[in-house]
DNA sequence: AGATCCATGTAACACGTTACATGATTAG
DNA sequence: CTAATCATGTAACGTGTTACATGGATCT
């Protein structure tokens, strides 16, 4: 990752989670991995490189910090540049629909050249994960609804939730189709 | 893409495909581009390099055909060292659940920052998008029951467009209680 | 003494797209 | 003659991950 030329959304990822209280790569990458993790994520490797690009681009400053029981760390803020660019990114229309590229629907695909058990287990082992994802949201939702609601940005939190529950749903309803219409057509 | 080296699921495409009757390069992108977008894209670009390597590989055997009324072509062919590594990655469990990255959630996660009327926008934009894509599943589930049924691996390509009927079902769902809990709460 | 959290950063690699280049054949 | 379809391929670029490197502070 050397050149970073073209506007691409991490960038504007980062300015948002400026504008949400993450002031630190580190803590931008908590967050991420904590409340973003079902549409969005990012790793070390990007967001430091990323941060430097906001520099450069006048979109945030930045400023050494000596902290108390704990390693200095580098406050970033957002400029009045990077609020516009922000509101600008914000407006412009969503282009393209986002593609998952889904490596169990790959498998199903080709699946004539294996046998119906491993296919089951595969579709045991996959719901199972979808399962436990839809619970995690349902905890995290709970969790915002009983003890952040007063949070400006909570309804958009839940928004985002929302989605993330109606989809692994969906999956899962799936899943349980899938298994009968393979296995259990005798009904 | 100069080098691949480690194994990776786009090789393991390319080699189900070959087995489903794609047998050159172009037969395997129209193949792609039309039943399995909804999970999987692939571009000429890594298809060719990629085709090269299952060559290195030992897991298909090419042969130059002169063809009537079209250009020459290339015609790949599964070795049985490329049917047994097709069958050692079916079996293979699915580790991780795709991630999606959704433009429309990033944005809406942080639309604090926008006026109500432009993330609305957004909202119905994206669900057109996703009704349109659903007419298309639709349209080619009918296609493959009335016209395709006895094709062998039909059961499992229907089994691959219920995922995106219901998925796709459900995101059009919750455009539209964003929508109800955004801008009808007076309902 | 070791684990864990806080915190920043880079180099090598992997993966994928886009734009470009080429050219045959067929249909209008 | 020109557009579309069939067909193959590469170079440059963009984007992202992983592994590595470093080190302070706190907790057990």
């Amino acid at each position: 990752m050397v050149f970073i030329t073209r506007e691409n959304n991490t960038q504007y990822a980062l300015l948002g989670l400026l504008t949400i209280g993450c002031d630190t790569g580190y803590s931008m990458k908590q967050m991420i991995d904590g409340s973003l993790n079902h549409f969005w994520k990012i790793s070390y490797g990007q967001i430091y490189p990323t941060l430097k690009l906001l520099l450069d681009n006048g979109y945030a400053e930045v400023q050494d910090l000596a902290q108390e029981g704990k390693p200095d760390k580098k406050e970033y803020k957002i400029t009045d540049e990077g609020t516009e660019a922000l509101k600008r990114w914000l407006a412009q229309p969503i282009t393209e629909l986002p593609l998952e590229k889904n490596e169990l629907l790959l498998k199903l695909f080709f699946s004539r050249h294996q046998d119906l058990e491993s296919t089951h287990h595969h579709l045991e082992n996959y719901q199972e994960k979808l399962v436990s994802r839809y619970e995690t949201y349902e905890a995290i939702k709970e969790m915002i609804t009983t003890r952040l609601s007063a949070e400006e940005d909570a309804p958009f939190w839940l928004i985002t939730l929302n989605y993330g529950l109606r989809t692994t749903q969906a999956a899962i309803d799936w899943c349980e189709e899938t298994k009968e219409v393979l296995f259990h057509k005798e009904g």
